[in-house]
Order: C-alpha cells, then sequence, then structure tokens
RNA sequence: CGGGGCGUGGCUCAGCCUGGUAGAGUGCCUGGUUCGGGACCAGGAGGCCGGAGGUUCGAAUCCUCUCGCCCCGACCA
C-alpha cells in the first residue's frame, strides 16, 4: 500500500484522556479512535494487525479440530432466563426491546445459544465430541470502561464451546485448548503467564487464565520463582509467614484492656507492642443476607472470592455499621470473637493452633488478650486469606511474588451448569439419556494487540512483534522527489507485493524526519531506505526493534529482506 | 454508585480567580525555498468556549442544573 493514499493519523501529542501506555500509541500511531467510553473505532493499523491476529487465532482452533461459526450478538430474552444469567449478569448485560416491546439483549458469551443449538440438534452419544468455535464481537456493559482497548464495552472474542460425553471427554478438549492457546500467544510473540484461576460460583473443576505482566493489567497473579506454581490471588495459596511473635505458652483467660479510640490492627499493635500478626483481624461479612463473622490474622486481608467460594453465596458484602452494633454490641475496631452465639464464624487456616492473640472485645476502645481459638471460641477453618507477596510457596517453600497482569484468555471447564438446566441429552450406547458435559474458551482479541503494545514499545513508538504488526516492511524514499530514489523504492515495493510480503511504500511527499519519525511510531518491524548512497548502489535495511541498520546492496537487498523475514516468522513457530 | 479531575479550532494547552470584541504552539490549506530524524519564509482557513437556564448593560469567565470524558474506589466471566 502507497502511504500517501493510506489515512494514518499519526498525532505528535500525546492526547490528554490516554494514560495508558498501550493507550496513548493506539491513539498517537493513528491505529483507534474513541467513539464513546470502551467503545473504539479500529482504523486500518489496528484493523490489519488484528486480522493477522485473528488469523493466527483460526489456525490453531482449526488445528485442534475447531468448526467456526459465527452466531448472533443479537439474543432473546428467553435463553438467558432459561440458564438464569437474564438476572445474575445484572447490568453487565445490554439489554434492549424490539418494536413489540419484547426483551432483547447483546450477548456477552454463547453458551446459551451454543447449548440451544446442541439441544436441538445433537441426538446421538456418536456426534460427540464437538468443538465450536468463533470470533465475534461482544458486548458488556462495563462498570467502568478504562485504559484504552483493556477494558471496553464492546470487542471482539473469539470463544469456543465443547461437548463431551464425559469428564475424561472434556479432560481432552479442555488439555487441546490449553495447549493451542499456548501456540496463538506464542505465535503472536508475547511473553505470558498460565496461571490457575478461580472456577467462580458456578461450579467447575478448573479454569487456568492466560496472562501477560503489565502494569495496565487488572489482575494480581501469585507465581513462585522457583517451582512455577502462578496462580490469580483470587484463587492462589500459599503457606502464612510465621508470626513475628511466638505466641505466650500457658493456658491464660482472656482478659479485657483499655484501647481508648484505638480501631486499627496497627494502632493496637503500637499499644500492646505486639506484632499485628499476633492479633486477630474480625470482618463482618453479609453473604445472601446471612451475616457472618470472619477471622484472619492481623496482618492478612480476606479474600472475598475464597469466602464466596466458601460460602456458594451470590452477594457478598461488607456489614453495615448499624447491623454490626445490633449484632455485636460494639462498634467496628472493637470486634471478636468471644462471647459470640447465635453467628456463623470462619476462621482463616492461619488461625488454627494459635494461642493467646489479641482480638476485639466486642465492648467498645476494649480488646482482650489471650485469647486462644478452639478454647475460647469455637470456628469453621478454612483457607480463607489473600496471599501476600514473601509468603512461602506451598509447594517449595520459595518466597512467591506478586504481580499485576492482563487476563488475554481463560479457558473453563463448565461442567453441566448449562446442559442440565437447559435440558441438553444425547443418547448413549445403551439407549440411556447422558447430558454433555461442557468447556467454554475464550480469547480478547484486542488485549493481544493492547498487551503486545504494552510489552513492546520504546520512547519512539511501538515494536510489536513480526506475526502481529500491521505491516511486516517499510520502503522508505528519502526524497520522494529524487527519481533514482524513488525508482528503486518502485521497484523493491512491487517485487514486495509480487512476493506477497506485506510492504508500505512511504511515497509521501515529506521530509525524511517526518517519514522516520511515522515509520517508528506505527512500529514497523524492517524498514528499507533509498537515499543518498543509492548512487553507490547501497539502500539503508533497518530493524525497528533493535535500531541495528546496515547498507545493503541494492540488487540483493530483497533477498536480505526475504531471508530476514523467514527468519523472524520461524523464530515464533519454532518455539511453539 | 461514592470520591477527585477535566470539557476553549484536528491535537496540546493559556485565558476564568478580578466579567468588557477568543489566544498561543502544533497540525491543516496556498505559494516559495528546502530535503537522512517531526525544516524555514510569506499568506490563509478553521472555534454556537460541552449543553440549558439564571445574574448582569454585557458571561468562556459568576451562579444553578445537566451531559460527556478521564482517574481512584465500589463493582466485575
Amino acid at each position: 500500500m502507497r502511504w500517501s493514499s493510506l489515512f494514518i493519523p499519526t498525532l505528535r501529542e500525546v492526547p490528554a484522556e490516554a494514560e495508558v501506555i498501550s493507550h496513548q500509541l493506539l491513539l498517537r500511531a493513528g491505529y483507534v479512535r474513541q467513539l464513546s467510553a470502551g467503545i473504539y473505532s479500529y482504523l486500518l493499523l489496528a484493523q490489519r494487525s488484528l486480522l493477522k491476529i485473528q488469523a493466527i487465532v483460526r489456525e490453531e482452533m482449526n488445528a485442534i479440530g475447531g468448526q467456526e461459526m459465527l452466531l448472533p450478538a443479537l439474543n432473546p430474552a428467553e435463553v438467558w432466563q432459561e440458564s438464569g444469567r437474564w438476572d445474575v449478569m445484572g447490568d453487565n448485560l445490554f439489554k434492549l426491546k424490539d418494536r413489540w416491546q419484547r426483551d432483547l439483549c447483546l450477548a456477552m458469551t454463547h453458551e446459551e445459544v451454543v447449548t440451544t443449538i446442541a439441544r436441538g440438534e445433537l441426538r446421538s452419544y456418536k456426534q460427540l465430541p464437538q468443538i465450536w468455535y468463533q470470533i465475534q464481537t461482544k458486548f458488556r456493559d462495563e462498570p467502568r470502561p478504562k485504559s484504552g482497548l483493556l477494558r471496553v464495552r464492546q470487542f471482539i472474542m473469539k470463544d469456543s464451546y465443547t461437548f463431551d460425553l464425559d469428564a475424561p471427554g472434556l479432560d481432552v478438549a479442555y488439555d487441546k485448548h490449553y495447549s493451542a492457546y499456548c501456540r496463538i500467544f506464542e505465535r503472536c510473540g508475547l511473553e505470558y503467564t498460565v496461571v490457575e484461576a478461580d472456577s467462580g460460583a458456578m461450579g467447575g473443576s478448573q479454569s487456568h487464565e492466560f496472562m501477560v505482566r503489565s502494569d495496565a493489567g487488572e489482575d494480581l497473579i501469585v507465581r513462585c520463582p522457583s517451582c512455577g506454581y502462578a496462580a490469580n490471588l483470587e484463587k492462589a495459596t500459599a503457606t502464612p509467614s510465621t508470626p513475628t511473635v511466638a505466641d505466650p505458652d500457658a493456658d491464660l483467660t482472656p482478659e479485657p484492656f483499655h484501647t481508648p479510640g484505638f480501631k486499627t490492627i496497627a494502632q493496637v499493635a503500637e499499644l500492646t507492642q505486639l506484632p499485628e500478626s499476633s492479633q486477630m483481624k474480625s470482618l463482618v461479612m453479609v453473604a445472601d443476607g446471612q451475616p457472618l463473622l470472619i477471622l484472619v490474622r492481623g496482618d492478612h486481608q480476606l479474600s472475598e472470592t475464597k469466602l464466596a467460594g466458601l460460602t456458594k453465596a451470590v452477594e457478598i458484602r461488607p456489614a453495615q455499621q448499624g447491623e454490626i452494633v445490633e449484632l455485636f454490641g460494639a462498634n467496628p475496631g472493637s470486634l471478636g470473637p468471644v462471647g459470640i452465639s447465635g453467628l456463623r464464624i470462619l476462621a482463616d487456616a492461619a488461625l488454627q493452633g494459635r494461642r493467646n492473640m489479641v482480638a476485639g472485645a466486642n465492648r467498645d476502645d476494649y480488646h482482650l488478650r489471650h485469647v486462644t481459638p478452639g478454647k475460647d471460641f469455637q470456628a469453621e477453618y478454612a483457607d480463607l486469606r489473600q496471599v501476600a507477596a514473601g509468603d512461602p510457596c506451598t509447594r517449595c517453600g520459595t518466597p512467591v511474588e506478586l504481580f499485576k497482569a492482563v487476563e488475554l484468555g481463560h479457558i473453563f471447564k463448565l461442567g453441566y451448569r448449562y446442559s442440565e438446566p437447559m435440558g441438553l441429552r444425547v443418547l448413549g450406547e445403551d439407549g440411556k439419556e447422558i447430558t454433555p458435559i461442557m468447556g467454554s474458551y475464550g480469547i480478547g482479541v484486542e488485549r493481544i494487540l493492547t498487551c503486545g503494545i504494552e510489552l513492546f514499545h520504546d520512547k519512539d513508538g511501538i515494536t510489536l512483534p513480526l506475526p502481529i504488526a500491521p505491516f511486516s516492511v517499510v520502503i522508505t524514499p528519502v526524497n520522494n522527489a529524487d527519481a533514482a530514489q524513488r525508482e528503486a523504492a518502485d521497484l523493491l515495493y512491487s517485487q514486495c507485493l509480487q512476493a506477497g510480503i506485506d510492504a508500505i511504500l512511504d511515497d509521501r511527499d515529506e521530509r525524511p524526519g517526518v517519514k522516520f519519525k511515522d515509520a517508528d511510531l506505527v512500529g514497523i518491524p524492517y524498514r528499507i531506505v533509498a537515499g543518498k548512497k543509492l548512487s553507490e548502489g547501497k539502500v539503508e535495511f533497518l530493524d525497528r526493534r533493535t535500531r541495528k541498520a546496515e547498507d545493503i546492496a541494492v540488487d540483493s537487498v530483497f533477498a536480505h529482506l526475504q531471508a530476514r523475514l523467514s527468519e523472524e516468522s520461524a523464530r515464533y513457530r519454532n518455539t511453539a
């Protein structure tokens, strides 16, 4: 393509609304324009890159036997009501009415639709397994769209769904997706981590997320640098660090002491000269209307995800002050487990076996010392705490690290969550009805582009990996008015076209500086410049990432380019 | 939904406090000179100052309401 006739609106300055680097560069490099909060137009460059990403996804999905479909984005309310998600998804589901006032929604995923198709058509065990997928626009009314293309209300997703006869069959489908996803992200040139993920309150036995480390990310990942254990913080486990001070080794009785105005764990630690790890933190949560007393060690944080998983509650919220006073007769800051009855008490496993700790006295401005779990109160113990950086890894004892990441893909064993209630049945070999077991698997297509930019950029702009860059090579005559330069560039450009190389010819009537800056900004992996050394029969060949430039004879530069391209492409394929 | 910030030519912003004919840089158009890292000279186009209402002789500026965008939190397949 000839740059002079393309719409590539690059900007010199960073638009004020963009804060994360990928967002800034997507705007500056003319890839996207924003239409509204969380709604973007993908211009030429973004679309070219996204199409390359989709081609890779498609190839790998086809390679595991995936069958590509295209399902409707506009769905009738009925199927969502049938699965229960019409209500469960709440405001996140875009809902609308047609001219007859019938309820419709814009689909955020397609479990309901594929299950509807499957139950209408699948009759026999002989038809299983099935892997169905699509690459399609999804809609989610996010409460807070942000960070450019990272969290948006309309986005492209590759979503696939598998139907199997039994759990071992699902394992096979799941493993196929796992390895296909690895190949996809490797072929896109991304550095990623696979982590164990929370499978949610909706059941399901196993789930992995494919994450790219980035400060722009919204997820926190726990990883052991030694044994490779990696999990989403929501689900991660680790050994609690040893309490800073050992518990008093005696059979002591709880004893109140005055703590006027000392409400936080830190303040009480200051007063008692005992570390936070010697205290019990009491939190009151309301799970589906049921109040619960939650205990964690003073220096630990409650994981609401783990609590939700344990209680199977749909809605969990902190109790309000009024509710707390009614239940405990004291205000937050002086709450504790001693003397509480008629209330379910859940304690984090790290408190089991501890003795003589400090807790609130359920009387304003008083705490208790010498509180021993199991003796002074009874509780159910479970893993409820959020892992902290530096906690010893459960497997190998190495301190774990914590980092932010962006979720690129999520694979999920659904189990019978949809097939059972929606009545998907096939006949088995023995003539009896079987409910197929399902899996669902998603990849955020724009997130591959966005993470590619987050990972690969420098002060001059984008340095996307070759497989997902919008063009492979830019050919730049320094001065387009110079006939020799223009003709050399033209020749090379037409050679590229004939060879199927994705080249762009910068034939704009601009000064060289402008063309170089733009080429750097939009991130084309290779640049060939026809300039003043053309009179000596040489052109410059430049690698965008390394900035290495070499002078090459005009008549061999095309061969050189071909060699570099195939060498570079091979890098991404060989690792797969 | 709670907290904060911002809406002024395409982009970045000044002007607002202390009301009095709307500015700069950059980009864009025309002509000329220039041509290896965002050139220079000259001329020019482009803005209901987010919207509505109010105060005032007079509002970008003061007041009220409202809409939009961004950030933090809440929320969140």
